[in-house]
DNA sequence: CAGTTCGACGTAATGTTATTACATCAATTG
DNA sequence: CAATTGATGTAATAACATTACGTCGAACTG
C-alpha cells in the first residue's frame, strides 16, 4: 500500500524508511555515516543499523545516494532529479577542512581510465574516484 | 639534527614487524585485510590488530603498500624498489572474479582530474582511483 | 655516565562499520 | 486462497580500526 503522499516527482517511489534516510542525507552539509543516520532517525522510530543499510542500498541503486569509499560515509546525489547512473562515473572532491563534497562527472576522464584499463586486458565496470584536498573557502582560510 | 639514516632505502630499514607484514602482502596474490594478515602472522608471534595496523601505516607512508579503500584491504606495491610516492596518483583495477589487482600510474589522467578540481576552486591532494571489473583471464572465462 | 627523549612494541579494551539470521506482514498474482 | 515477493523489525555477530596505557631500547644531551 502507498500510505505516503503519492504526488510523486520522478524520484518518489521511496518507502518511508528510504525517504527518511534520503531526507536525512539531503539535509546534511557533509557526508555522514550509516550510524550517524541511525542516530538522527531514532526519533522517527529507527532502532537498528539494518534499517539504514537497507535504505542506503536501494537509494544507491537508484542513483539518489553515493557512498564515499574513502570515508565510509554517504552523501545525497548533487542532482537527484536526474538519474546519476546515466552519468557513468562520478568523481568526488572531498574537503578535509570542512568535509564538504563536490561532485563531478567527467566523461573524458572516465573514458581515458577505461581505455587505459582495457589496454591491459581489464574489462572495467564501476569506478571510484575520490580526491582529498581543500575547497576554495578552506584553502583561502589557510593562507 | 639526525645523523640517522634518513634516506630510506625502503627495503632496508624495516623493523621486524614491518618486514613480516610486507612479506605477507608480497606473498599474496590478491589484496588482504588487516585481520587476515594478523591471522597469517600468528605463528610469528602476532597477537593484536595494532601490530598489523602500525606496520601498515609505516609501509603505506613509505610507498611500499597501498590501501584499497573500496575493499578495506591492502596490497604490496607493484614496484616496491621505487618509491611509489614519486609516481603521484596510483590507480587500481580490481578483478571481481579472482581478486587480482593491476596497478596504474597515469600522469595525464591525474593532471586532468586535478585540473578539473582546481577549476572548481578545489585544491587537490591525494587521489583514490579504483576500478572494478574483470581481468583478462576472468573476462574470457565468462564468455 | 646519567638523564631524557623518542620511536617501536605489547596488550587490553573499546569504538566503528556492516552483515547474517530469522520472523512478520502486506501486496501481488496465478 | 495459496504461493510468491519485497519491505520491515529485531537480535546477534562479524569485520574493520583506534584509543589508552605501559614497557623497552637506541640515541641524543648535558
Amino acid at each position: 500500500m502507498k500510505t505516503r503522499d503519492d504526488m510523486k516527482r520522478p524520484d518518489e517511489k521511496l518507502t518511508r524508511n528510504q525517504a527518511l534516510v534520503f531526507d536525512c542525507l539531503s539535509g546534511s552539509e557533509a557526508p555522514i555515516s550509516a550510524y550517524t543516520i541511525l542516530d538522527r532517525l531514532r526519533d522517527q522510530g529507527f532502532k537498528a543499523p539494518l534499517q539504514v543499510y537497507r535504505a542506503l542500498e536501494k537509494l544507491t541503486e537508484a542513483g539518489l545516494v553515493h557512498r564515499l569509499e574513502s570515508l565510509n560515509a554517504y552523501v545525497a546525489c548533487a542532482h537527484p532529479h536526474q538519474d546519476c547512473s546515466h552519468h557513468g562515473m562520478t568523481a568526488f572532491a572531498i574537503c578535509e577542512g570542512c568535509g564538504a563534497v563536490i561532485e563531478f562527472h567527467a566523461h573524458d576522464i572516465e573514458d581515458a581510465l577505461g581505455e587505459l584499463a582495457r589496454s591491459k586486458g581489464f574489462r572495467p565496470g564501476a569506478m571510484t574516484v575520490e580526491m582529498r584536498g581543500l575547497c576554495a573557502a578552506c584553502a583561502s582560510g589557510e593562507a
